[in-house]
DNA sequence: CTGAATGTTTACAGATCTCTGAAATGTCTA
DNA sequence: TAGACATTTCAGAGATCTGTAAACATTCAG
């Protein structure tokens, strides 16, 4: 199957992507091989041979991913094994967890301005900081709301377009 | 000066929670520098002292803030060095180029979908995936424009809050 | 309770990346 | 054009990070 191959390589070139923006590499390889697997759910041993990568990689990235909620484990019926799948707003998690760091741009700008003072060129520049970060702050969380409230009533998913 | 030291602090702190959105540290530390300096810019010379590290690792730095509109080369009036400043905008630029990667994720959804198909489990994950950038990138991509504008607006810079 | 199968943790080896130091390049003055 | 000063480039040392292998813990069948 050609195809198979396909999907193989679309999903490295996206998680050398995800490593790219700040994730562990194999961690980036297990969330998109849960992406591209036609099963419902993969064991840690159908991603062990799948990347062809240790068990304990696996473990820490499983690790990783779930607290993020872009994981989750999956109660398998009948079978001893862990299964792992994406969640359902996997992105949009992933998306919230990097807008945490906005937050901290926000604090470090008004620490900044404690410290230097508003007046001056640095409390100025710290200015414009802490008014950007707070724009988004204000804008984005209530957008990516919006997405999901959005997004989970047309929960078939197909017709979610 | 213990003001000094709070801000030698502050500065050094940005930069680590920059580094660890994905900048380098020498750049994150040089930009966090011209963030916090009491000047209206510095030299080459200036950040190497300021920072203890090589010329060679501001010229580094420099060249990586540059094509990001992070930081701008400022007229030397009778000087021969070169003269570095925050830019204005900065933060937007930053956010912006962040968001090169929601394109980049875009395009990734769209040939998943292309070589996986748009039905079955693969091809419904993927749709979500696609949904979801796709809205991220209408929404944000203006958001930042309107940012823009406003800020130009009130060009003063005390004033803009 | 025993034994087997699975999942997790950890020290270490390998790879990767960053910064330094020095040479090369560029730029301006006289 | 020569000379001085500033910046850029680049090979290699150093630090950092990642993944493996193996020990350890846990869970479940019999």
């Amino acid at each position: 199957m050609d195809t198979n191959q396909r999907l193989r390589a679309a999903a490295e070139k996206l998680a050398l992507t995800l490593a790219q923006g700040g994730m562990q590499r194999a961690t980036a390889r297990v969330m998109t091989a849960l992406l591209y697997t036609g099963k419902e759910s993969m064991t840690a041993a159908d991603l062990r041979e799948e990347l062809s990568i240790s068990s304990g990689a696996v473990s820490t990235a499983i690790k990783q991913l779930a607290p993020l909620g872009l994981v989750e484990r999956v109660p398998a019926p009948g079978s001893r094994r862990d299964h792992y799948r994406l969640r359902q707003g996997a992105w949009s998690n992933l998306m919230s967890q990097q807008n945490a760091l906005l937050t901290v741009m926000c604090d470090a700008a008004r620490e900044g301005i404690d410290a230097a003072g508003a007046d001056g060129v640095t409390g100025r520049r710290l200015h414009e900081m802490q008014d950007f970060y707070t724009y988004m702050l204000e804008e984005l969380v209530p957008l990516i709301d919006r997405w999901r409230e959005q997004y989970t009533a047309g929960t078939g998913g197909a017709s979610a377009g």
